[in-house]
DNA sequence: AATAAAATAGGGCAAATGCCTTATTGCTTC
DNA sequence: GAAGCAATAAGGCATTTGCCCTATTTTATT
């Protein structure tokens, strides 16, 4: 039994690189490629007749986002497979509220967007691991949610998120230093560094902000 | 670098199997077997030299999720992959809210297994395709998650409600005290009883435990 | 090779915190 | 009306924190 895939994205050569790939698989039919989402509903009201979608987001005219929920809302039975450059929370998010049933990035492997594509048509969801991990820490903090719009840009370093998520749980300099084989002045160091780049004065506010901006 | 990894599971030859799967993979280092969560626990006390424990949930003693948050409480930078053959609602929800890194079947190949464990420990998160979709539709449908819940009885009074909110929004004793009209002393013996109330040692970890259990 | 950024480490000091003790007042509840 | 509890308040003290300084090593980036 064949997969009948379509792909939408505006970048041709974007859409070639996916068809590329999926050619791999003898049982994966492409039956179209669209350019945005409208035209995606148009070919659809033709013929209906596909399993999966690999959307892009960022597209003229209605936007993979919108596409999804309307595709969604009018045929439940396609799956949905986000396929982006982007991985953002909002976009992340809102893909998932309008009903999409994966979430890759573009420069996913074949074999992983094979495994993907064959998880969701069994009722699965294709996740990115660094995907998987922003929709927890999303579950985790709900509140979270209503703050991915107005964001600003707060890039923390790796070891700072690490001594961050010691921060959230409570630990004094001191233990945080033993955990991660650092001397305390270092942690002392890497929290002012914190403090500065969040714009707080105290564990509680900087591990508040990190939660409200998912960075923990 | 070799990977230094912890089995906690009560039933010796599920563990065994597990073990059995890491043994593929040379740079692999199973450093020991726990029975339960608090012998992992103790055996973390002697040595914390662990990069990844993979848990089980069901468990005598202390059970997986509440091994997980302790765990993480003492040792954040410790990553955490549940592996159980149970895949319901309420503990993928309930150990995600306990800090897992990740959610897997016992089922699992020895590949997935390696590849789940190499993206945790990249920051990412491991999950069972069948794991990621549940995910999505708690996140897709927060109003279920309220049903999940599974709460102490913690009792704080009204005041003390009120002064852990001011807490958690990082203010000071003198702050609290100015804003709710109160000497700066009796905030303190508030704080003090708090503590004592929630079994906590410090702001953060008063509004940490809180938070887990709805309280603010 | 040169420069910048990140990570590491240490010292000093005022303020805040966590924990102890004691004490008074008002409100329930049996 | 006695007992218990919640709320109020104060003093003491060791530890931790927040913030300032400097300085070396490691790791990109150009």
């Amino acid at each position: 039994m064949s997969v009948r895939i379509a792909i939408v994205d505006d970048k041709i050569f974007l859409s070639k690189a996916v068809a590329e790939k999926l050619s791999f698989f003898e049982d994966f039919k492409l039956k179209f490629i669209a350019a945005h989402g409208a035209d995606l509903l148009t070919k659809l009201d033709e013929n209906s007749n596909i399993d999966l979608i690999l959307m892009d987001i960022e597209m003229p005219v209605l936007n993979g986002i919108e596409a999804t929920a309307l595709v969604k809302q009018k045929y439940p039975q396609i799956k949905i497979i986000m396929l982006t450059v982007f991985d953002n929370d909002e976009h992340i998010f809102n893909a998932i509220k309008a009903g999409a049933d994966g979430y890759l990035l573009k420069e996913t492997s074949p074999d992983i967007l094979e495994k993907g594509i064959r998880e969701t048509l069994s009722g699965g969801a294709a996740m990115n691991p660094s995907i998987a991990m922003r929709t927890l820490k999303l579950l985790r903090n709900p509140e979270s949610i209503s703050n991915l719009q107005e964001r600003e840009e707060i890039s923390l370093s790796s070891r700072e998120i690490e001594v961050l998520e010691q921060l959230s749980k409570g630990l004094s300099y001191t233990k945080i230093a033993e955990n991660l084989f650092l001397s305390p002045s270092t942690v002392r160091k890497h929290i002012e560094n914190i403090y500065k780049k969040l714009q707080v004065h105290s564990k509680i506010e900087a591990v508040e902000k990190a939660r409200q901006n998912n960075i923990i």
